[in-house]
DNA sequence: CTCCATGCAAAAATTTTGCATCGAG
DNA sequence: CTCGATGCAAAATTTTTGCATGGAG
């Protein structure tokens, strides 16, 4: 992996903290940074086991608490809503799905017009593209009402 | 909920396995029925849960063994493969991603042109889109080599 | 007989919770 | 002093594993 990088500056972080009424820690800016400081998404595990380095103390139950804190205050997006469970698709031929990011039911959407995308340069160049699937992040009807 | 559907009858279901060299069996049948049945792609719980009704002895382990048998035949495909843990992102802005279906890492795709897809009709007036993004599941450089 | 799918029980891994403490304001 | 963030330990939940059994070919 390439060095770390830092996508958004302590100073934003602690910008957005503060529009969020979050209270800024040290834990909480490590964590922070351990996010967004990695282009790889790690996983709160991760997150802990990189963190660790330079906060030896820190629980991993803080690590979990917070990430749901940040992500509760949109400072960090979810990124995987059906982490809970596996889910598996009998579908087998490329589609797309709706998840209601409230009750998380999951539908089907197929349409031609949606598997036409010209998959970026960078990305055909760089791997072997098995397929692609897009998640329309949504609130269905009646989550909507209520 | 509608009523449950069939995408692929059972004959077909039957066909596939054989044609992966995969035995059938009475439980086989219910869970892949299930799954097939039920647009809303229900975890190995859920699974669990309804087919009890049919076959009371049955394990949850033998639906967890006999979906990732599935999975790893082609039978069904893997919805979630970042599933094992939360993922959080901190660019919060609308993007996409691409995720080695074999090590799992996880690559931003920021790329102005996959930011204009339209939206399906169906979706749009079924619910209210909150964003989308697109995952491109991809064999990584240096798992494409292995 | 051999192989593999199954069920059961145990183990492992992951995530959440309760509670006492600590520190900033 | 008060409140929320933290660490720790325990609990709950989810997933995997080992092993004996049983049926199909």
């Amino acid at each position: 992996m390439g060095k770390a990088r830092r996508r958004v500056p302590v100073e934003e972080f602690v910008r957005r903290c503060k529009a969020a009424g979050l209270s800024v820690t040290p834990q909480r800016i490590a964590i922070y940074d351990a996010i967004a400081g990695n282009p790889s998404h790690p996983s709160p595990e991760a997150v802990y086991r990189r963190i660790r380095l330079t906060h030896p103390t820190i629980a991993l139950a803080t690590v979990y608490k917070t990430l749901d804190t940040f992500s509760r205050h949109g400072l960090v997006a979810l990124l995987t809503p059906m982490h809970e469970t596996v889910r598996y698709d009998p579908l087998t031929i490329q589609h797309h799905h709706m998840i209601c990011v409230k009750c998380k039911e999951v539908v089907d959407v197929v349409d031609p017009a949606l598997d036409e995308i010209r998959l970026p340069t960078r990305v055909r160049r760089s791997t072997k593209v098995l397929g692609y699937s897009i998640h329309f992040n949504v609130l269905c009807p009646s989550c909507r009402v209520r």
